[in-house]
DNA sequence: GATGAATGAGGATTCATTCAT
DNA sequence: TATGAATGAATCCTCATTCAT
């Protein structure tokens, strides 16, 4: 019969709010999301909402650290730390992160962002420094490697690291707004892996 | 006395006033863009934007849907009627048709569809069955002529029209997004074209 | 039966709105004062407030020009206009100003500066540069165009216009606050400008 | 391990709070004020601030009760057992208790009395007996000495002991909103007991 | 047809106050 | 006592939409 009008549980209200927050960025947009409804999704009042978070851009970015940059970040270690050939790397754990996207939490960051960042540069700027720049300095630093390894040849593909993920944003967007149409987007990332490494390899 | 600008047609109201509009949900998108504002850039009042335009949605569909993708229709004929090469044309017309997408009109409607596109499922399918479909479709037949002309060869790579916009969808997103951040959209594109080439030449 | 929704009288709208302001200012202080007790006593929707006073502040400016401006700036005009000696006008035109503040508007006005102005800096810059500056510029060149003309002696009085208007700031401060407690605020003044006479008089 | 500044007596309590709410209530003004900063500033948490004063309203009367005018009754005392002349004790001492009232304390509860006085009446009232009447009467009885003693004539300035404090209140309230627009506030009540003294000394 | 003054339903944010711990 | 997490009412401001003129 109780239901204590307050329940004190610091630790885990963060996580909670950013979780709630992201399925209303997801299904309403950014600017169309009510922080109410957030506070509501959350079965939090909307005044601690912004306890934890300043502003509501102070909440999407933990919604992006939450959905993306752990996800990109345990890639990244992985580049850093296995001991697969550089082939081997591309064709498992890289091509298997990139076949995750498309569909994932990380693509709905990516509409938002996409869709809604130019009036949110702070927004824009957080996730470039945090994800795209780090993702893209990762892939140079990765083909670099295989160079030196001699696993790789210098080719003007090595410029352009952007061309590895190209196929994956084109999925992502592909399933999300045309998700019927039918795109077999796992073998679309495959055969450019493909076809990289076979202009790329030594 | 006259003062020519406001002496248009009646008939041409609707059409200044979705041409503002496209104009001002470019720069801010759909949530964010104001009618007043439209309004003020087709020289019009308020008033009449709503006598045309029963609400924003409907100003919003008749707006995306009027953005008529002609540039598509051209790629589309020159293909037909090109007297080049597969790898001239891919060199010429329609890396320069890529190369103009970033920055264009069309980018706008792929970011407005983004944002909107899940409530208007009608506009999304009008914008697959014009542009979308089409453009693949064009790609495929394009790679398919190559085939049978005996300049490229068959490989997996030809049944994934996408990879060759895949670059270009990339190219728009990030000059969307990261203007700033120096990235060769031009020369992005380029790679991706010598490197499909390099794979697919007979 | 009719009683239509809407009244269209831009005219009188803007001084109807900051007459209301004045009163909730008044009576609630700035802060407290809430924008929508302000349309309700104008008869107004809260809307349209800001359709004629962009912020709150914009509004307390309005109530300022409509309340102290106007009526200070019609005594620095007497002052270049007069033709009475100086003594006279200080006597006449000036004290009969000074009576009329202690008890006024202005002197409310005075009051919500002097208990939030430092909150809204913008706000005391203008009311300093369009009243204060304005005044003891005024009273500046009145005491330099009486020593010109030989009717006044240069003394250390003649560096601080602001001996003349003390006692009209005490009193205002005195009757706002103290009302019922005896103080012949208007004799206060009289006396003042009594013995400034008698210090500066050639 | 003794944090010597967190071990203070739970006595001090109160004092301290109401210490730091003064100096917020300065800073910020009554409606300004967060409980927040006063708890924070005290080294107290927000709850315990509410264990010793139930609502803001009963903290800001402790504050403004607390700050007791030991100055007036300081100067009042000494104008009683002074053994300077009439001159001297105006050019000295009282001068000196009238520059040290702009930016203080003093000028603080008057600003605050200002902006909240009209809700609080005994407020006003206590300060009007303990204060304001305290120090007229203190002034009005120096001077009558004054004229007992033959140093100074009788005129009408007598009558308005106010009349030397008036510059001093103008400096208080100009110091508050006019920090930088120079004036000498010092020089200001100078001149005025010049101009006093040479209308009333014998 | 046109205008733009007028409306009013929100939406982000703040902060005094409460209460489980 | 003491804490500070949690509440929710209040408040400024925006903007799609309406309608008298």
């Amino acid at each position: 019969m109780a239901e204590p009008r307050y329940q004190r549980r610091k630790e885990d209200r963060p996580r909670e709010i950013a979780e709630a927050a992201f399925e209303v960025f997801a299904e309403k947009g950014y600017q169309a999301a009510r922080i109410d409804e957030v506070a509501q999704r959350a079965g939090v009042s909307k005044g601690l909402t912004y306890l934890y978070f300043k502003t509501k851009e102070e909440l999407f970015k933990a919604v992006i650290r939450g959905v993306v940059i752990r996800r990109v970040d345990r890639l990244l270690d992985a580049v850093e730390s296995t001991e697969l050939s550089s082939e081997e790397f591309l064709r498992g754990p890289m091509l298997e992160f990139m076949k995750g996207i498309p569909g994932s939490r990380v693509s709905v960051v990516i509409r938002l962002l996409m869709a809604e960042g130019h009036r949110h540069p702070d927004l824009v700027e957080y996730y470039y420094d945090n994800v795209v720049a780090k993702g893209i300095r990762t892939i140079s630093h990765f083909v670099e490697r295989g160079v030196e390894r001699g696993e790789f040849r210098k080719t003007a593909v090595n410029d352009f690291p952007q061309l590895f993920i190209a196929p994956m944003m084109l999925s992502a967007i592909w399933k999300m707004l045309f998700e019927t149409r039918s795109l077999d987007t796992d073998r679309l990332m495959e055969t450019q892996v493909d076809m990289i490494l076979a202009h790329i390899k030594a």
